[in-house]
DNA sequence: CTTCGTCTGTGCGTTGACGCACTTACCGGA
DNA sequence: TCCGGTAAGTGCGTCAACGCACAGACGAAG
């Protein structure tokens, strides 16, 4: 089961995030699981379950399922992207990552979308990692295969398109959040963006994972998340994170976070 | 000439982009010196000097050259877009304007690409302000006009994608520096941002101006561009400011500019 | 020449986040 | 059962940026 393998997988991929940060799994071990898609298992992703059902059956052959424990490393930046990946139910984290080690996420990617916008857009390569945030299940697909189908045109390249504008949003009010409120408020937007993509109430990291997302101190998340805690809104016990009270959070968001949401409701209705 | 006109909206300006921020020209105002589009005059925008032949044959006939004053809203946050705005010497800011007022830049956008990237995406509309934050022209295109050549795929529908993802990966960084780095660095990236996009040496904008593009206090920005006069990189006389030394700025700036700078070479050369 | 509005410079107390050092708590393996 | 590694909590001094208040400084209008 997908929730045991995190646990037994986080011992080994917090180490992949902190310090080195390259991490990667043995060549025999990446693609376990692999299979080839089902059209339920599709759906579960937003993107493929919002396309035409010629688009959805052209595509199915060619998407392999596969489990992605916390940590890999999907993407490095400005490395050519060979696949494109569908999560279902991995979360995705963006980051760049300075040239002196500290890093800052600037999107993340669940069932909402896809991970790898580049190879559509024609740019191939992004100056960004694409690390496994939170493990779990997602569809890879040759990059060939994306852009041919993206030529196609029809639903399929208009939905991509949009939820690039969403993502573009969510950027967007990355950066606005990171100028303008405190971390307090900046971690209840990041739990609740992570929420919205978790398949459970449950997230397996670490609060060290945390500081390295929202590129803060790790005890600035310590702080933060204590008071979250006092207030009854999580429990949180060494690395393993549960969501109690999902208004309570969103009474302490501040509106970056509803901002984000309407844009993806909006555009991927 | 351009320069001068900047001078003279200067003051008119000024009123719309601090306090109230909702400053547009009257009926009558808006759209003079409008006049149809001639070859040359529109290869100074990048993006349609990058199209073929037949395309821009195709486009000249819809694009409407106009000058824009500083100040100048070209869309208001969510608001359905009607026009696509190609500048040539003008410079748009893309801001988010919080629910109490303070502002943030996300980015920026020159003659090295287009201002209503929603229009193609599929949204629309977005959650931003874009204004003018360097008077000079633009040419505008309806919106329908826009979909209809995107649509037909080719190098315009490539393009502007590929602008897209350059712009994205400006965004990014903003989030990033705005995280990571000091007033200081921000302002220099901002700098040479601006300088790239600008037709000469000299920028009109008070201080209190880029406070609210950047986000931060105007007082920051005093500090800030002192030090910068101080190391002789700039003159800064009341609104006016004159970039003396660029090789100074890049030694003041973080790695952010570069990495933005690369990107749009790479896709956009 | 004076006045008024605007832009810039400065000082000072406050604060949120940082960096560092250290302790405590937990867990799995020897 | 002990030990070593890792996660989380705490306490300090430091610092960059904030908010506020006010003082020049400039320029256009009368």
């Amino acid at each position: 089961m997908t929730q045991e393998y995190c646990v037994f997988e986080y011992g080994h991929g917090i180490s992949a995030f902190t310090v080195k940060r390259n991490f990667r799994p043995g060549p025999g071990k990446k693609n376990f699981m692999a299979a080839t898609a089902t059209r339920e298992e599709a759906l579960q992703n937003y993107l493929l379950a919002g396309i035409s059902d010629e688009e959805l059956e052209r595509l199915l052959p060619n998407l392999q399922l596969l489990s992605l424990p916390l940590g890999q490393v999907l993407y490095e930046s400005g490395e050519k992207m060979d696949y494109v990946y569908f999560p279902t139910t991995a979360i995705i984290s963006l980051l760049y990552i300075m040239e002196n080690g500290s890093s800052a996420e600037i999107g993340v990617v669940g069932n909402d979308g896809l991970v790898g916008i580049a190879i559509f857009m024609g740019g191939d390569t992004t100056p960004n990692r694409a690390v496994v945030q939170s493990a779990g299940r997602t569809f890879k697909m040759k990059a060939e295969m994306m852009k041919d189908e993206f030529t196609r045109g029809g639903r399929f390249h208009n939905l991509c398109l949009r939820y690039t504008q969403a993502l573009i949003t969510q950027i967007s009010q990355t950066a606005v959040c990171n100028r303008l409120h405190s971390v307090d408020q900046q971690l209840c937007r990041w739990l609740l963006l992570s929420h919205d993509r978790l398949p459970s109430d449950r997230l397996i990291m670490t609060q060290d994972l945390i500081a390295n997302m929202l590129g803060v101190r790790r005890e600035g998340i310590t702080h933060a998340a204590k008071r979250l805690q006092n207030a009854g809104y999580i429990s949180y016990v060494r690395g393993d994170m549960t969501i109690l009270d999902r208004k309570g959070l969103e009474t302490g968001v501040c509106e970056c976070y509803q901002v984000v949401r309407a844009e993806y409701d909006r555009l991927l209705a």
